[in-house]
DNA sequence: TAGGTTGTCTAAACCGGTTCAGTTCGGGAG
DNA sequence: CTCCCGAACTGAACCGGTTTAGACAACCTA
């Protein structure tokens, strides 16, 4: 015979109070004899009693939950390291206080907007994670109707009543291409992720302000869908180009490693034919041969702070915007000198 | 001013009727004359009004959510592409009938199990999805234990209260080492997953049972932790050996990359001098030079699957196992015959 | 000693649904 | 014309917490 779990009434009269108090009693509120707390703490410790998420949602209007609706083709997820690890860094904000992650993966904007939505009429969660932000992102708007608590992933483009909470990839992206200028490269390409998404767009800025600063060609961009195969697709257009680049900066792993494929099919050894770099290090590109060069970011720090921000946002507590470490350059062996047939370069 | 969301009493009020004859007539319950019932729902439907989730769990004890708990370290979740396509599958499963999926990442045993404690204290999910079954999971009795609704991923080594979904792997490890040895490999290698996990036993048991069967060596198998770098260390084992294998076949596609990387690093040309194949189908597999001969399953059905399935079992229905359509080969690239002119190839 | 203040506690309303016992009413059978 | 029955509906309890108004006693002050 299962016994049931006790309630807070059950608490009440082993104790010998109103449930009222026990209620005090167990929240830390003030107006409770502190031996009368001491003893309604023990009987319900004794009695093993657990308040009722459901009863205490009902009650004060709040779900102790958040939200992440990840908007992406599965495709493009598969590959990429960036939510499991942000996912795992979430989850270790969360569970020391009880709150949990509700989590949704949509492949359309519809879908994305309705998944908002439910979570907001069904309030399931207090608050949601807004990541890969798009220009004039449409859900800063939608979730603040909708009435929830949010913070962003990086800096939108527009005003924005949520803290953001960034990694600069600048430095990242430019010391990738530093990195690949000084090695003596001149001709260096981009395979851009979407331009509709932001840091996308950064990615690409930050690309084309180092090139110009050194006074080299910055033309040489494809953009993407972060996917393998259209990753393959702009290393291939790049690589028949009369004038080929020497060196290509992915936006991300995925596409760096489908690039190097091929670059390699087509008869280019890397890195000496065509120096490559990555974003986002993944653990495979450590391992590929050669080893990707990349640019990596703490993506679990990123997720525990991310949710910890929120929760103070949703707690109504000051919080601004949080600026992380930035990205860093990890060289391994996918970048060299090019080959030096090509015309020299005099120093400034 | 914002108006309140109005409650089944505002609907009652406004319909003339008392609230307990607006749910049932909102439920589709019997009892309520077919006029009334349109009226009610009219009105309802006229004011806006939606049912509160917290009200309704509190009062039918349910959650009206799933949950999946995910115990592998970030690192190996960052290539494999099995749980964002399963995710999604999930997902076209909930959002239908307005479930959701709670997400819970962790890195240790412990947390685990806390994890599956807090769930079921915290009444946050009606049912859990058991993934990445182990020998003598300790989850099954925990969680029936628990008093959640379940389903397994696989069927368990021991007898089990829950539903199992599987794919079929013997086939796809069949058709694998078929086609290699149909190619002409002798010493075909397995770079196995742990051996603590049923899908590694049975692949790896599959692998055996083919390689008896046609007579052949079935030794050569190395465990590993599904990493990149075990898989890379366990291919430097391989071809160190002094009678090494001619053809690898790898329990996960991460892996088999990994593998490539270290065999092309060591002078060996794939598939010319060493063929390998992977499992579980990723995107960027098809993108690598060689592409990557892989086994495949249809991972995003299984996982709307599943989730209909743990429906059914919280619903009450019944539900028996489910057998998916198994696993296939995909033959790309890397692998093909044996060197024939050279019975042992020697590193550079 | 009266009056006010403070601290401790109780009772009841409340959150927004579901469910059940019981009341009302209309129609068919006898 | 009754009587009975089932369909339609009401009112209240219930889920398990939180919160507020108010009761009561002890203590302090004038």
């Amino acid at each position: 015979m299962a016994k049931l779990r006790p309630t807070i009434s059950d608490v009440a009269r082993q104790a010998g109070v109103s449930k009222g108090l026990v209620s005090f009693a167990l929240n830390d509120r003030p107006g409770v004899a502190a031996g009368t707390r001491l003893r309604i703490l023990e009987v319900a410790n004794e009695m093993g009693w657990r308040p009722s998420l459901r009863a205490r949602s009902l009650s004060t209007d709040r779900a102790f939950a958040l939200g992440l609706v990840i908007a992406r083709d599965p495709d493009i997820m598969s590959g990429d390291p960036f939510f499991p690890a942000f996912i795992a860094g979430v989850e270790t904000a969360l569970a020391p206080v009880g709150q949990s992650l509700v989590l949704s993966m949509v492949q359309s904007e519809e879908a994305e907007i309705s998944s908002y939505r439910q979570l907001a009429a069904h309030g399931r969660v207090d608050g949601v994670i807004l990541s890969d932000l798009r220009r004039d992102d449409p859900r800063i708007a939608l979730v603040s109707e909708l009435g929830l608590r949010a913070i962003t992933l990086g800096h939108p483009d527009a005003a924005s009543p949520f803290p953001a909470i960034s990694v600069d990839d600048s430095p990242g992206i430019r010391a990738a291409v530093a990195h690949l200028a000084d090695l003596g490269h001149e001709r260096i390409a981009h395979v851009a992720g979407p331009s509709r998404m932001l840091h996308g767009i950064r990615r690409s800025n930050s690309f084309a302000s180092v090139l110009r600063e050194r006074g080299l060609v910055d033309t040489l961009v494809v953009e993407t869908d972060f996917t393998a195969a259209d990753g393959a697709r702009a290393t291939r257009e790049l690589l028949a180009l009369a004038d080929r680049p020497t060196a290509i900066v992915y936006s991300n792993d995925v596409m760096a490693i489908a690039g190097l494929g091929v670059a390699q099919r087509s008869g280019f050894e890397v890195p000496r034919d065509l120096s490559i770099t990555g974003f986002d290090g993944s653990d495979v590109g450590a391992h590929i041969y050669p080893s990707l060069t990349t640019v990596t970011t703490a993506v679990q720090d990123w997720g525990r702070q991310a949710a910890e921000l929120l929760l103070r946002v949703i707690a109504g507590e000051d919080s601004d915007d949080i600026e992380l470490a930035p990205a860093q350059l990890l060289v391994r062996e996918s970048s060299a000198p090019p080959e030096t047939n090509t015309t020299t370069t005099t120093a400034p």
